[in-house]
RNA sequence: GCCCGGGUGGCGGAAUCGGUAGACGCAGAGGACUCAAAAUCCUCCAGCACGAGAGUGCUAUACGAGUUCGAGUCUCGUCCCGGGUACCA
């Protein structure tokens, strides 16, 4: 097994904390880091520290340069201008990934809305193979689940709307209905997404997000003021007070479109519950049978008409004061030469039928978006670009990696969007790789996760610096099989690790798409059932534990107070339990005897336990592998009894995993010249698990009414005899049976 | 709203295939040892009813149905808690 570990410490979380504490963090992250090696050390954690990762060291951080670089390489990384969330707080843009409810995940503040350029990768390119592969991995369900709704698949229809006699007028566009064209009217179209081209029929009016390209275009003179009113008042409203209230507003164009199935002329609307970020920006409103534009048409007074019925409905029943969602067992209505047909029968006829014309085309949409990288703030590995006036963006060349990170005195963000690096100006001017001239570097740093999103490769390698990861060792050691964290990283750390993995495996770096086999979500450890938090004071400090209890009653009791992928509760109290089971084993192993027999019952227990123990490791099942051994020892000393050596050392071996201090030194007292963790793990023999003798329960028309002592192989009619000895349960047997269940080693049941 | 988890004694939690519900531990009660305390060891500990007692009976895994000889476990419906997500068309 090669367990490393690493230190991701560039980010906003660690340059905050170095702003707040008034250290910079190329003095401050070091120290942290001794600290949490020291604490992890102290606690016993075994992992190589020959290949630890700090991926804020230029050895490490080189090569998160050179994976942007192949990126940039193979097109998934470009340079847009476009809408960002804004952090004013952390003045920096943040990903989708990183706004929570409209907040910023990290200090919570309201995310605004803000055009800025910046670097994305283009993740959508991979979001359909995102989503296929995650039905092969053994991940927690919990954690494919949210990768899934994040990703968010929509398998639908792409429709073309026209808009006719749409006239060139003194340098702008207009739209009227019913009018045809004489100077130089055009037409043109309106493109929608829906999931639902089977109510086509019901559309009976379009809406178009306020930032459409083709608002202006569509109004017509006499609500050219209106629209625009409208439009610069949605511009106004940040995007957070747009999201979160469901007040629905719109305005009409004065224009109108032809529904490429009716034929009829539907009104052109502009509403701010169309979002121009997914989609195509613009749908076709179908109040009958969708609640957003059931409450639109409410409001606005928009024909509702049903096309969609069950077996109840007539084709004119009204749809009443709620859109009609139902669709299993529902048919068309009022949908010409489709009626009659199934909700999914019409979906495809229909979308055959406007295809065969032009009008339509099967599109598969996703809710995810490309994952934008920019960070404008210090403490980060810096984007490896150059600004050329003549060659314009040019990559930092791979032989001159790593684009060192300056040692900037003040490195406070400021509210201009521009990073605080180009304020170290000596670093920011520098020349053009390409053609010598004058040229300034890229100020932006790359978000954390990128960092994270391939340390694992570098693992197997940290000994290598002229390249990311050598080719045996990562084929001996990768990808990972059994991968543990927490479900917070789900549509974060995963998603972006699983990206980019993939775009390396595309480029021939490496020959597997997917780096976590295995994934396990651990639970959350509350504290007398409340969450911990810093403010609330109620954290638990494994330097306070440890000094009370000692490094192995603590890291014990951890695995002990609650299933791993569930969490538990953090008891000060609890950890007592495992200090005294703890203590036993230490005067267990201090008064073992040597002479006198070994007791068979003892014996079977023991290699129960090494079974059950050495199946519930694998399983995460640390809580039960514990309280197994705790059955032991409390079989091998019941009655006052002494344990004998051969008793306890197996048990020591056992205990290794999770109390290792003190089985090393109890190995050493045994006798033994080398680590408890050198020695094989003890092995059981099946045939000495079993018990010979088994208390069986007897039921009488399905309940419980004794148990018998009966010999394990024992035959139905032993065991009825047996049974019927037995008055407490033969009291209840009145009359002849007329069955009996016999399940062989565990029960009878004596049906009447 | 939708998608995942989950709901079992005073508490944390067990029950791997549908087969004795409550393992193991905490807290609690009683006892031994001790001048005393700590530590250690022993006994009891789901609820209700009946019984002097050994014990006996009934009820219990959020709630209500169902399948089954038998359900914490499977099916359907409802409620509650935790997490994720949301004008995503």
């Amino acid at each position: 097994v090669f367990e490393p570990i690493g230190f991701d410490a560039f980010g906003i979380h660690s340059e905050n904390y170095a702003l707040k504490v008034g250290v910079h963090p190329m003095e401050l992250i070091p120290r942290n880091v001794a600290n949490f090696r020291r604490q992890l050390e102290r606690a016993g954690l075994m992992v190589d520290w020959r290949y630890a990762v700090d991926t804020t060291t230029p050895e490490y951080y080189k090569w998160t340069q050179w994976v942007f670089l192949q990126l940039l390489e193979k097109g998934l990384a470009y340079k847009k201008q476009a809408a960002v969330n804004w952090c004013p707080f952390d003045k920096t843009v943040l990903a989708n990934e990183q706004v929570i409810g409209g907040a910023c995940e990290r200090c919570g503040t309201l995310v605004e809305q803000r055009l800025l350029e910046q670097w994305f990768f283009r993740i959508t390119d991979y979001a359909g193979r995102l989503l296929a592969n995650l039905d092969t991995l053994d991940w927690s369900e919990g954690t494919k689940s949210a990768q899934r709704n994040w990703i968010g698949k929509s398998q639908g229809a792409e429709i073309a709307f026209i808009v006719q006699d749409v006239m060139e007028y003194a340098g702008s566009a207009m739209a009227t209905a019913g009018q045809s064209g004489e100077l130089t009217a055009k037409a043109i179209e309106i493109r929608v997404f829906t999931t639902r081209p089977d109510t086509i029929f019901g559309a009976t009016y379009l809406v178009l997000s306020p930032e459409h390209p083709l608002v202006s275009t569509s109004a017509t003179d006499d609500q050219r003021k209106e629209v625009a009113a409208y439009v610069a008042r949605s511009a106004k409203q940040d995007l957070v007070s747009r999201k979160t209230s469901k007040e629905k507003t719109g305005v009409f164009t004065g224009g109108y479109a032809t529904n490429p199935a009716t034929g009829q002329p539907i009104p052109i609307w502009i509403a701010d519950y169309v979002l121009m970020e997914y989609g195509t920006g613009a749908i076709m409103a179908v109040p009958g049978h969708d609640e957003r534009d059931h409450e639109f048409a409410l409001q606005y007074d928009l024909p509702i008409v049903r096309v969609i019925a069950n077996e109840t409905h007539t084709a004119e029943a009204p749809i009443g004061d709620a859109a009609f969602l139902e669709t299993t067992g529902c048919h068309l209505v009022n949908s010409a030469r489709f009626n009659g047909l199934s909700v999914s029968e019409g979906m495809s006829a229909i979308v055959t039928e406007l295809a065969a014309k032009g009008a339509a085309i099967p599109v598969v949409n996703y809710r995810l978006h490309d994952w934008c990288i920019s960070r404008q703030r210090y403490w980060g590995p810096p984007i490896p670009m150059i600004y050329c006036d003549a060659c314009g963006a040019v990559p930092v060349p791979e032989d001159q990696l790593p684009v060192l990170l300056p040692a900037l005195e003040d490195f406070r963000p400021d509210d201009s969007g521009i990073s605080p690096l180009e304020r170290a100006t000596e670093w920011y001017h520098t020349t053009c790789p390409s053609c010598g001239a004058a040229a300034r570097r890229e100020t932006d740093v790359s978000d954390t996760f990128l960092d994270s999103a391939w340390y694992f490769l570098r693992y197997p390698s940290t000994d290598r610096d002229d390249v990311p990861f050598g080719d045996a060792m990562t084929r001996k050691w990768l990808p990972v099989h059994s991968y543990i964290g927490g479900n917070e990283h789900a549509v974060l750390h995963l998603l972006y690790a699983r990206f980019v993995t993939m775009v390396l495996h595309d480029a021939g770096f490496i020959d597997f798409e997917e780096p976590f086999t295995r994934f396990r979500a651990h639970g959350m450890i509350v504290r007398e059932g409340a969450k911990m938090s810093k403010s609330k004071g109620n954290v638990v400090n494994p330097d306070d534990y440890i000094n009370e209890w000692g490094a192995d009653a603590f890291r014990t009791y951890l695995m002990f107070l609650g299933p791993y992928e569930e969490g538990g509760d953090f008891r000060d109290k609890g950890i007592s339990g495992v200090k005294r089971f703890l203590d036993r084993l230490w005067r267990s192993v201090h008064d073992a005897r040597t002479e006198g027999a070994l007791d068979a019952d003892v014996q079977r227990k023991l290699h129960q336990t090494i079974k059950k123990v050495t199946q519930d490791v694998p399983r995460l099942s640390y809580n039960t592998a514990i309280a197994a051994m705790m059955e032991y020892m409390n079989a091998m000393r019941s009655d006052e009894r002494t344990p004998h050596v051969a008793e306890v050392t197996p048990l020591v071996q056992l205990v290794s995993p999770f109390a290792p201090h003190i089985a090393e030194e109890l190995w050493s007292l045994l006798g033994n010249a080398t680590s408890v963790f050198d020695s094989r793990w003890p092995s059981y023999d099946e045939a000495l698990t079993i018990e010979d003798r088994i208390t069986m329960a007897v039921q009488v028309d399905g309940k419980t009414r004794g148990t018998i002592s009966v010999p394990r192989d024992v035959t139905q009619e032993q065991a009825m005899e047996a049974a019927m000895a037995d008055q407490s349960i033969a009291k209840f047997v009145v009359g002849v049976p007329r069955k009996i269940i016999f399940v062989k080693g565990r029960m009878l049941n004596i049906v009447l």
